[in-house]
DNA sequence: CCAGGCATCATCCGATCGGCTATCCGGAGT
DNA sequence: ACTCCGGATAGCCGATCGGATGATGCCTGG
């Protein structure tokens, strides 16, 4: 039969890594890989040149712009790809930005190939493709929705990973220790930890400080 | 000229992992990989049968043994390979366990091929390679005095990071509030840093802790 | 053989933290 | 108009932390 073979572009800075993947989807007969890029710039290149179905995306780039902010790019290129998201980690901030930006599924690395075919076929017609694991991270996440941190709060977890005490924050911020200390209770309730060690763990985990 | 091959034993829990690195050492006229492996338990048997020059060893294999400790395994085996470490991360931590289970080399996946096949046949010689960013990393601990936390001091590092209290880690590790203490204050001094908060932040950015 | 790092434990004490309860103000949304 | 929330402030109190000091046993490397 004269199908369509599906078209894909691979983002991912490893190239074992895009070894593989090539390696193992050019060996289906209905997918074709037409193109690979090692970073932001040449996936919106290359993404441009071929107008490929699907482009599987890594969420970590090394330097520059990372894959969240990659698949908003290819997305908005005219007659965009879907995007299915192929990473080593299914951290909730990751998973919920990769999503934000416009990618059509989540798969981990360790997947079996079978599901990433899988995968990349249900992507093509357009369905939603999600790991199981990243599927029961999103339900927890959907059922008790994690609150946002504000900006002063954020001013608070900054200070307290430089190890500083309520009374040197107090100080900092130009408020009084009182104020420090509501803020910290409020940060520990949001972060469900009790504890300023817990917390800055935490931030860094959900992204919110940069390590 | 009928050089011997090198043989070449994978083990990765990722199976893009294995399938890039076949392919690609697969298509160097002088090495082989003759052996996949998933896990420990699989490594070791087929370590064991195939009797390889090299194992490119991944550090995280998911459950049970890691990567430092099936090193350690392979290395006791009869006529043991040569190990050469291939991973995502470049911890300290995760580098001098390596190198002390008995890895002859240590190199990121983000490594360009050519690199991983210098250091393959560098590894099969028996020379030790690493990569240049961990060879930095090594050297900029070795120059400046970046005391070394050890083992236990990682441990506490770890329960810090969840918010644990210095009684719940003295119960969690079996010993007393004092040595707790004892720890802590150890590396407060050798992170130069003097509370909980400050030391986990240090630790995540040392990578000695993991996001 | 001995120094030195690691791991263990003990006590003391002042400083700090974390939970609790309340109040006040101003802007955003209903 | 009224409520909700972020931000700021206050006081109290028990629990915890961090520093100082000192000691023991084990192992490794010079």
């Amino acid at each position: 039969m004269a199908e369509q073979r599906i078209r894909v572009v691979l983002v991912d800075d490893h190239p074992v890594v895009r070894a593989g993947v090539r390696a193992l989807v050019d060996a289906q007969d209905d997918l074709d890989v037409v193109g690979e890029a090692a970073d932001s710039a040449q996936a919106v290149a290359v993404v441009g040149e071929t107008t490929p179905d699907v482009v599987l995306m890594d969420l970590s780039l090394g330097d520059g712009p990372g894959g969240a902010e990659t698949t908003r790019l290819v997305r908005e290129l005219p007659s965009p790809p879907q995007v299915l998201v192929l990473t080593t980690y299914d951290t909730e901030a990751d998973v919920l930005e990769a999503v934000d930006a416009g990618a059509a599924g989540y798969l981990l690395k360790d997947a079996p190939p079978d599901e990433l075919f899988r995968a990349i076929r249900g992507t093509a017609r357009g369905e939603t493709v999600l790991a199981p694991s990243v599927a029961t991270r999103l339900l927890q996440r959907a059922a008790s929705p994690t609150p946002k941190v504000s900006p002063r709060e954020v001013e608070i977890l900054r200070l307290l990973a430089k190890g500083l005490g309520n009374k040197e924050m107090a100080r900092e911020l130009l408020v009084s220790e009182a104020t420090v200390k509501s803020h910290l209770s409020h940060i520990y309730t949001k972060l469900g930890v009790d504890t300023r060690a817990g917390a800055v763990a935490t931030a860094i985990e959900r992204r919110i400080l940069r390590p």
